[in-house]
DNA sequence: TATGAATGAGGGTTCATTCAT
DNA sequence: TATGAATGAACCCTCATTCAT
């Protein structure tokens, strides 16, 4: 997974053929990725996006319209690969409402960036994003949500409906439980030495786990009251 | 012998007493809240508050250390108001679980510029506000968190530590729900016109009150599985 | 065998011989033309100009070397067009001073990309254009001056050289005066509504006509003087 | 009339008068002034104007809303200078149409920036400046123009409405014939060492003086005429 | 306390031109 | 000849904050 050529100065091959571009626009990616793990998302620059990536400023623009765009892109992977994971998941049997919880918990806890970028989204991401593209990402969300949201329901036994707007819930959760349990770093040490603040440090897993699992339990108990 | 009217042009008299001072606050609070129903967050200039307020710009500075404290100033007006109303609801007897949840919805979607300013705190609101003041902003917070959480407790039959953790979530949810629910109006017409979108247009009420009786039943559930 | 269809999309035949580059020239300067008549010159770029002429970005460069020598180019044309008809219509008798500022006028006031054009010339055009191009451009325009100078002189029976000085002076006069009585659209619309401003709303042919006829018969005056 | 502190580092002392207020721009106006004496305009940024005037990017911005606007008033000042020194001519008696062509393009040349900037305006200086700015400008100018015009007709026994069309005709006329006697400065070395070319090449004085006895000329022949 | 003039860092984006293919 | 991906220089303006008055 080492990136060969990171910072290969002079001239870079010219992406001719669809296959090279698409390549070309990973790197950029990839490289948008690498600093998000290092720095908050309004200190990323396209500057260093590009010198990162190798690749001169204006590049940039061949490849998205605006700064959001990419990070809007970015996102748009992740959560290709996520759904991915989670429809993988919900073809193996055996799924109980405690260990689907659990299997997301721990899988969104494994994707520190991920949370980063869907806490970014409503916020900021589609703000200068060409309408076009905004609808297209939102377009594969939606599909997706649906899908899933439909496996879901067989797997765990929901009621019509309440799969997709489990997963749209997840949405709404995830960001602010991530927020919450990870202030910025000089705060987060203030608080820890405060006890009457004790209350507000949350660990996400925890909080994620026991929310996840009051929800869908509360989903399937109506379920039962329903049948 | 003082001018009281809001916005005098001119010089305004000095705010020589502790009350004047307190009064002139809320003025640019209630300047900068009439802006944010207005416009969207990153719009208001501290210049455009300083003139809606009917001050200079440097007077803001004397009330506020950052643009981002005078906006978390607001915000824990709101909380206050938001913890005074519930407190109140919950010293009336006579609280079921969906009606609780329904009382926070209507009380929430009420006041959709509370909403607004939840959404912002994690954000924004505290990157560049000095720490002595998110410190007691925070401490503020945890305390009619906890205060009010035991007494949800006791209004609801919930187990220990569930009321507090109940009103965390809440607070993790509601910005979610809220941004879903509302997006940018330009994007907003789009979203509407796209039937392949419709399951991503959600109606803010709807899902909070849902997602509430979910959450609260499932932690009832929990509780008499636990009794 | 070869497609001559303007705007063919796709690769293109090559210009192999020396009549087709003439021709794929001129399509390119056809499509510049077309795009002048529809927005600011500086609104022009030369990926739209590529586009609307149906070719890549670079084959431009094949043509002309730089974006201020095509549209030097384009005015070149005109140049020669206008002459052509100015020589045509000196070589036909019975031409009176007041009869020949009309025309004039009208055949200006009949090419309003000429004017643009015309205008554009000192400001932009020669700014970045290779020397040669330049003084190629003058010599061709220095000749016909003094052909048409002459010509001139002979119709109106004006003294010698003041026949090139006119049409020099034409070229100093009609820009200005053009520009003055075609400000931008909403600039136009403000100065149309301002009673004050009445006295700089100007009609170009009745200036023209007015300004062109004194300075003809101040030429012809002192002619009669001097004679 | 040297500058005095002309780069002074470190804090300025605040314009807090609208005397100082005054003498800030115009110290401002006289920095743009001196660079446009050295290069071309379009070489002339924000900054180097800032710095040139010993005040910060952000300050000239307190005092002109765009760039455009900033040469625009600069235009204006020598607009009234200008107008200032016509008028002054106008009074004192004696004046023949020869002289006061002569007086106006002896004038005109000892204001080679003034040259230089009535040719931008149109151009380039209306292109971004706040409409109520241009406006005022043009205000001012049509007011000039027309009180100045009148004292015109009567110095020179114009017919009425003469004169202010003569000082229109001015403006067209100067700038035209002002580039085309100053091309720019490797071009004119150029033009001067082809033979071919001495037909473009013009004194501005000389054709100026030779243009604009042949209008006055032609109005007055045409006064004569109608009287 | 109040004012508002002054600061100055900061960055996304465009587009003419080049040149590998 | 033709293409179009890549380049990278260039720059205006905003606005939170400061501090002399």
């Amino acid at each position: 997974m080492v990136i060969e050529t990171p910072k290969l100065k002079g001239k870079r091959r010219r992406a001719v053929s669809a296959d090279l571009k698409d390549r070309r626009r990973s790197e950029i990616l990839q490289a948008a990725l690498q600093l998000l793990a290092q720095q908050p998302y309004d200190a990323i620059t396209m500057s260093s996006v590009a010198t990162a990536a190798g690749v001169a400023k204006g590049t940039l623009y061949l490849y998205f319209p605006t700064r959001e765009a990419l990070f809007l892109s970015l996102l748009d992977e992740h959560y290709a690969a996520w759904f991915d994971a989670l429809d993988a998941r919900l073809r193996r049997p055996g799924l109980t409402a405690p260990g689907w919880a659990d299997w997301i918990t721990r899988e969104l806890a494994a994707r520190p960036l991920f949370l980063r970028l869907v806490a970014l989204l409503h916020g900021v991401l589609e703000q200068n994003v060409p309408l076009p593209e905004t609808l297209a990402f939102k377009r594969r969300l939606a599909q997706r949500v649906e899908r899933s949201g439909i496996a879901l329901e067989r797997a765990l036994q929901l009621p019509g409906g309440a799969g997709s707007r489990l997963l749209l819930w997840l949405q709404a959760i995830v960001p602010g439980l991530a927020q919450m349990a990870a202030p910025a770093a000089p705060l987060r040490a203030a608080v820890e030495a405060d006890a009457e603040l004790a209350g507000l440090l949350i660990d996400f897993a925890t909080e994620m786990r026991a929310l996840l699992a009051a929800v869908v339990h509360g989903l399937q108990g109506k379920t039962e009251t329903l049948s």
